[in-house]
DNA sequence: GTTACATTACTAACCAGTCAGTCATTAATT
DNA sequence: AATTAATGACTGACTGGTTAGTAATGTAAC
């Protein structure tokens, strides 16, 4: 704890105090990272600005990784969580239809992902692939399989359960997994830089999506 | 000099000779710059890598582009074609369903666009968005706008057929444009640097995508 | 031989990464 | 409790490499 706020000076007009906590500072230089990498890319973001918004020196970014790249990678890693098994598991104790599934699907995943940081993590990954490779074969294995598989999975029990069509598998999964991708995108892209013609509201994006796809344009006969 | 141009070395097989050539220069630039760009982005393409795959030294560049941040709106600039009324008159003319509209608007889209460079610029666009606001707000206007609009239009010829269900005009138009950028984003991100774990079949995905928008993923009663 | 295009060599600015030094904190000593 | 010593997290000026942009020089075409 520092001097000046055990004494209770106002230190946000002061010069912001040299403190020592260990602990937090990768999280807060991660977080940090990760705003700035998703705003402007890898490349065009500096190292002392990261270091800048989390309240600390260039020099004391450098302390705790290696490298820019070694932050790039570890801002990804970071936000990877692994939380396709308990996801699994909630769907395999879901009771309702098929259809009513497909709708919490992408409601809860807007809810837990989209509209959280770590949505941040897929606008990197998708306009940083081809300079960093690696990461994007490793991000492909660690969310994008498990997410299809997850989808697939949902897909196949409504076949299986009579609710749905038969369906190419292998492709529909993009009826679902394309407008959560589009919606990130307009999320930190274009709907973050010019918002007044985008007025796109995420649930009401949802809802259309999920109506459509369930019944489809044309009129039922 | 080069030494082996001292010496008389053989040179056509070295390198390209020396040529005037001011007409050809601003388009094989600009189409350097587009694939360059789209691949690494702004900010990590070199003008001078630019300029060795246009076969032409940086100097040259700077000859017809004052800047590179010049080059990029003139690579977004040159790629905007205003193909809409052209496009327009075309669906005007339709005899069929809108359902086969619908697919015949995807299934061409992805041969004039999404299959060429053109598609390379979206992915720019959404990649640098935010480092260039008014490039994207003049991408939306001039792209995004008449692109929307033109679906708005088919998506009604449907309703007031009576062919389509009563929709929500405002989003349902993304049921169609997501899937196109999904597209275009596989093929310049992830699907080019892991084509192993993305083996993507446009014509088949778009099949599979018109069929579901069409017709929906439920069986029908 | 003059013009116009093209190249090469250069400059200035920028930025990732380093390192010698600083100072808040804690532990030891009186 | 007060003083001193040791620690190590933190700083910021510095370096070396890179690159956008420029200027001097070269050469093909007419």
């Amino acid at each position: 704890m520092s001097l000046s706020k055990l004494i209770g000076v106002r230190t946000d007009e002061v010069q912001a105090k040299r403190e020592r906590r260990k602990e937090a500072r990768p999280g807060e230089l991660l977080d940090a990272a990760l705003d700035l990498f998703v705003e402007k890319g890898f490349a065009a973001t500096r190292a002392e600005e990261v270091a800048a918004r989390a309240g600390v020196s260039k020099g004391t970014l450098f302390l705790y990784f290696p490298s820019k790249e070694e932050l790039f990678k570890a801002v990804v890693r970071e936000n990877i969580s692994g939380r396709f098994k308990e996801w699994n598991e909630e769907f395999q104790a879901f009771e309702g239809t098929t259809a009513e599934m497909v709708r919490a699907c992408m409601t809860i995943w807007w809810e837990r992902v989209g509209a959280t940081k770590a949505s941040g993590i897929t606008k990197l990954i998708i306009s940083e692939a081809r300079n960093f490779p690696d990461i994007a074969a490793f991000y492909q294995q660690e969310v994008i399989a498990p997410g299809q598989d997850l989808v697939r999975r949902i897909l196949k029990r409504g076949m299986d359960r009579g609710e749905f069509r038969v369906l190419d598998l292998d492709y529909a999964t993009f009826s679902i997994t394309a407008p959560m991708v589009f919606l990130i995108m307009m999320k930190h892209s274009l709907g973050a830089c010019i918002p007044q013609d985008y007025p796109l509201d995420p649930q009401r994006y949802i809802a259309s999506q999920v109506d459509l796809l369930l019944d489809g344009l044309q009129v039922r006969k």
